[in-house]
DNA sequence: AAAGTAAGTCAGCCTCGTTGACATTCCAAG
DNA sequence: CTTGGAATGTCAACGAGGCTGACTTACTTT
């Protein structure tokens, strides 16, 4: 597994020689990755009768409790109306719980109910035995250069709101 | 960013230990990253109206042109019906030329056109240029490294696949 | 030739994106 | 105050691209 080999640049500065056969290979990795990535929540959500969008909204409002539905949005980069609809189904489900804001009551504060917790439970566990399992696999030095290199990889407003959820971690 | 620490497991092997906490962060990363990696194609089929799922057909129709339906079915994982669709579009829009086989007449030999070359040039020479800049800001161990994980990310028949595109390249 | 299998197509459903129209609430200017 | 605009969230309807089921066509096996 070639991984590029470092070149002097004309000006001096070390630079990384890429193929396109090489950065072909990135790209299917990563296509075929994501499948592995989400295959088991998908499972576990099948059968429930959820999808994808569900675990997004599921996860990041575990992650900040009493997140607004704006701010949901920004993070997950989709239109409210979108948005609404999953959060209909979870609340619809008991999954979510959804509280008129007590400064602004134009504002929805999101919480998971104890049953949605469990949900999340059962669906990030799943998630991260994955990871857990593909890190362990590649080893302490590759965990650090895949971080690095999705970082990269990310649009720079979508690495700002990364950063801000990483760092508030 | 850390990426977790070496360990002695009781049976005296070398074990990764990993908090959640950081196996959270690596499946944020993957969900952010995945819309960067995304989003470049994106806008060039919108302008076209064609969807991501063209452009997987088109990625692979390039990768062994006069594939078969059926084997770019196995590839993408979805169904055939599904595939029709995308594929009919392509062909209607003469990016895609499908060919009766030769000796087995039910089979389709699939094809880019002249104009679908020239499509998949641009699609994949924008994805290519963000992970060639996310490669060299990484640099190359961590690329090596980015490979691995994904690598033991895929489940285990994608990961067949993709190891048969990848040998034969 | 008849039965079975494989490849592809047509029809119709569901999820989750999208845009448009709208109700509610807040706030700042008059 | 009040009133006009901005912010927040909801309802409706459309489209892409997944899915299953039923089907036709073409090849293979007996």
């Amino acid at each position: 597994m070639s991984s590029g080999r470092a070149v002097q640049s004309p000006g001096g500065g070390e630079l990384l020689f890429l193929t396109d056969e090489q950065l072909r290979q990135g790209i299917e990795a990563m296509y075929f990755a994501y499948r592995g990535f989400t295959a088991d929540p998908d499972r576990i959500l099948a059968e429930i009768d959820l999808g994808r969008a569900h675990h997004r909204a599921i996860h990041f409002i575990n992650r900040a409790p009493g997140t607004t539905v704006n701010n949901l949005l920004s993070i997950l980069g989709v239109t409210k109306q979108s948005l609404n609809r999953v959060l209909r189904a979870l609340v619809e489900q008991g999954l979510v719980e959804s509280r008129v804001g007590a400064t602004d009551r134009r504002e929805r504060h999101l919480y998971l109910t104890e049953a949605g917790q469990e949900l999340e439970a059962r669906l990030s566990e799943a998630q991260r035995a994955r990871m857990r399992s593909a890190y362990r696999d590649a080893g302490p030095d590759a965990v650090a250069g895949f971080r690095r290199v999705l970082e990269a990889m990310m649009s720079a407003d979508t690495h700002r709101v990364y950063s801000t959820l990483k760092d508030r971690a």
